[in-house]
DNA sequence: TGAAATGTTGGGGCG
DNA sequence: ACGCCCCAACATTTC
């Protein structure tokens, strides 16, 4: 039981960013614990950081704020809006309102860790208590260390030497209920951070997608009913519902990946999912954890290469292909089926990411930045760590990265796991009426009149993305 | 979390 | 019956 805390006792800020969630939530929970007012609080700052943000996070911003308002608002203690410098808004929230702590959760982009840094100095030393917690993470980065001490660079001794204990910690529940300060406290309208797009509002798309903590969890128990006794093959093919699609859930922590892991074990030992299905289902949040381990020991990987000898890499510049890239335009089926799904929905399954981020650096030999650039401004699950690291994996300057001559060529990909086609049919209709046989080879077919001839061939591309490889080798 | 080139094997057609 | 060739299927190497 909670103490009983007077009314007037100083209230507790939980300052909330991207742990938009109220059960397994230790900011929040550590904050509840004694009863004390809790003032739950989103400061938006358009800036960053990191970043400013992308159109499409924006969006889901948007819908994943509505959601923590409610519920919220359902616990006793509403969510409380601010716009602008995060230090400045809590200074001035501060003085309003007699709050004696701040209470977060931890981010691990350097940018963001300098701002955390400056706030905590400059609010301790005015006496407020300030404290962050782990809730984003199943091990922070500076918990796992190589035997020579240092951070991994490989995944796969980094999975080995921290698999085991991984879910070692169970998640918490939320507070059952909040106290809510006794004063009147000023809160923006949502509506106007102009988070939705308008004129025009091009996120028609996105309909499907259930941003907040409840639609995570929906997600998560859909996934581990349905799919993920085949996820291991499923996963691969894009044209089947085969994938949890938790990344942008994941990313604004409308759920915890320790509440994944958790979730995850419980199907594999009480509902009959298969062990091994469900341990390849949580390596990927062992991706998840290496990418932000990479991040945190290697700030610089956000904008330069991770190995610098790609430094002296012969990127083009083809504003032609980018564009052409963009649009879903490259007259590879499986290519512009990803583009356009990247477009329409905010975002695009993973093999697919895999296929189109080689073509954009192997085919078009285009620096994988303007790749990145892209993914983060029409991304709903748009992450900094995932994202970067992801881009640097396929260009081969990355840590673990795939090897330089691994190019994908589309027409195989596309016949290996869009095997009938339907991804392609869903997302290129031009063509949508050749049969299997043809439908990631147009070019052979009269009929195919509709759809764009390849904008390169890929036999030639491939040569010269092995040429200009070998030249920093 | 490749693909292409090259090498090897083995069945079957054929003289 | 036997050797020769072809070539698909598979394996290995190379980029």
């Amino acid at each position: 039981m909670s103490p009983i805390v007077p009314q007037t006792a100083a209230p507790v800020v939980v300052w909330f960013r991207r742990d938009l969630r109220l059960a397994d939530n230790p900011a929040l929970a550590a904050a509840a614990r004694d009863g004390r007012p809790i003032i739950p609080l989103f400061i938006h700052d358009p800036a960053g950081p990191p970043r400013p943000i992308g159109a499409a996070s924006a969006w889901w911003l948007d819908k994943s704020l509505k959601a923590l308002m409610a519920d919220l608002a359902a616990l006793g203690s509403p969510l409380i809006l601010r716009r602008g410098n995060a230090g400045a808004k809590l200074r001035e929230l501060i003085t309003e309102t007699g709050a004696s702590a701040v209470f977060w959760n931890r981010l691990y982009d350097s940018a963001s860790m300098t701002r955390d840094a400056a706030v905590s100095r400059d609010l301790s030393a005015v006496g407020i208590d300030c404290q962050s917690f782990n809730g984003t993470l199943l091990n922070e980065p500076l918990a796992v260390k190589t035997g020579a001490g240092g951070p991994y660079r490989v995944f796969s001794p980094y999975w080995r030497a921290v698999r085991m204990s991984a879910g070692d910690t169970p998640p918490s529940p939320a507070p059952a209920r909040l106290a809510r300060p006794p004063v009147q406290i000023h809160c923006d309208r949502l509506a106007d951070w102009n988070l939705h797009p308008s004129k025009p509002d091009w996120s028609g798309g996105f309909a499907d997608w259930a941003p907040g903590e409840a639609g995570a969890r929906a997600r998560l128990d859909t996934f581990l009913d349905v799919a993920a006794n085949h996820y291991i093959d499923a996963r691969n093919e894009p044209g089947v519902d085969g994938t949890s699609r938790l990344s942008a859930h994941l990313h604004f922590g409308e759920i915890s990946p320790r509440q994944v892991w958790a979730a995850a074990d419980y199907a594999a030992l009480h509902r009959d999912a298969s062990l091994r299905q469900i341990e390849v289902f949580q390596k990927e949040l062992g991706w998840r954890e290496f990418n932000h381990h990479l991040l945190f020991h290697f700030p610089h990987m956000t904008h330069a290469n991770f190995n610098p000898k790609f430094d002296d890499f012969a990127w083009r510049r083809d504003g032609f292909g980018l564009d052409a890239w963009r649009a879903g335009r490259t007259g590879y089926p499986i290519v512009d089926a990803g583009m356009r799904q990247l477009w329409a929905t905010g975002w695009m399954h993973n093999r697919v990411r895999m296929i189109v981020a080689s073509f954009l650096i192997k085919d078009l030999m285009i620096d994988w930045r303007e790749g990145e650039t892209w993914f983060w401004d029409t991304l709903v699950d748009a992450d900094l760590a995932n994202n970067v690291a992801n881009w640097q994996w396929t260009a081969g300057s990355g840590a673990d990265a795939a090897p330089y001559f691994r190019v994908f060529n589309p027409t195989l990909q596309g016949e290996k796991f869009d095997p009938a086609g339907e991804y392609v049919r869903r997302w290129v209709p031009e063509i949508a009426h050749l049969p299997a046989t043809d439908i990631h080879q147009p070019w052979r077919c009269v009929s195919s009149s509709a759809y764009l001839a390849p904008i390169v061939d890929h036999a030639a591309a491939r040569d010269r993305a092995l040429a200009a490889y070998e030249s920093i080798k």
